[in-house]
DNA sequence: GTTAAACAGTTTAAATTTAAACTATATAAA
DNA sequence: TTTATATAGTTTAAATTTAAACTGTTTAAC
């Protein structure tokens, strides 16, 4: 009975995930299709980053956000620089470290790609109910803590 | 008053998906780890879909199940043939259809990976309510078939 | 029946990502 | 102080994925 019940939990739970999964796919597919000047989505996401956390960054901590490797960070900032969105300059106070902002362009770039992002969010929210996204979203974040400690230990 | 209350929906909206990316992500990761013989997501995805959909399939049918395009598809069949997991036939019927199908081989490595990953989803099942997750399934299957509709407008 | 269009699958080149090796700098231990 | 180790970031090669070109087959129109 007990194993039964188990076997069942894990179907749904692997379900759960891999329904997840899907609607991860898609949606940042979608955002990626109408982000202006080629930006992918990386690249979005680092200058997002800092709009909502912290207007200086190293690469390591952006890495360390996105958890990507820290190749795969150098990789995205060196393209971000080549389209002046950021700047990359060496830290006064340590010779291995470096300093990453966000230029004046880069956040006119962020503002409209938040801006050709928000009506497929408008949309969006017509077809659902609000409230309940809030809701959902406290257990993602739940769920979501739970496997950001899992994988550090 | 109602272009402020917009404003955030959209902030709630976006962090929302932010949140389901993450999870995505991670949960990904922490399966990718622990899959036997070198498996990868994408292949083991291809030999779980042979139990839980079909029998018999095509390269076709399986990219858009996946919402891969086709070059990626053949990529991932090749590389799950050389390991004997599947087979690809000409189809009888046909002359540009293949026919794929998950070998008994194929079907031990799946029930291999299943049997891996498992005790990861038990663990998560104990600390989390599952009746819950149940509700935030349904919710969830609502947002991906609004957004699979989405895609093809 | 020919011809044109659509379809199924593969191949190619470019982009992104990872893991691991590597360079250079900082910290800690002796 | 000298030496060892840890840290920050880059580079390299391999793997995966996409978009687009391409091959071959089927369907539809005429």
């Amino acid at each position: 009975m007990k194993k039964i019940k188990r076997r069942k939990d894990q179907e749904l739970l692997f379900t759960y995930f891999n329904e997840l999964n899907i609607i991860a796919q898609l949606s940042s597919t979608m955002f990626e299709r109408v982000l202006p000047h080629g930006l992918t989505g990386s690249q979005f996401n680092v200058l997002n980053w800092f709009v909502r956390v912290d207007k200086v960054a190293t690469p390591g901590r952006l890495s360390t956000a996105f958890q990507v490797t820290k190749g795969a960070m150098t990789n995205t900032l060196k393209k971000l620089q080549e389209k002046q969105l950021i700047t990359i300059d060496p830290d006064e106070t340590s010779g291995r470290r470096k300093v990453v902002k966000m230029t004046r362009r880069g956040r006119k770039v962020r503002d409209q790609a938040i801006s050709t992002i928000r009506p497929l969010l408008i949309e969006f929210a017509e077809d659902f109910n609000i409230t309940d996204i809030k809701q959902q979203l406290v257990a993602l974040r739940k769920v979501r803590m739970y496997l950001d400690e899992y994988r550090y230990r």
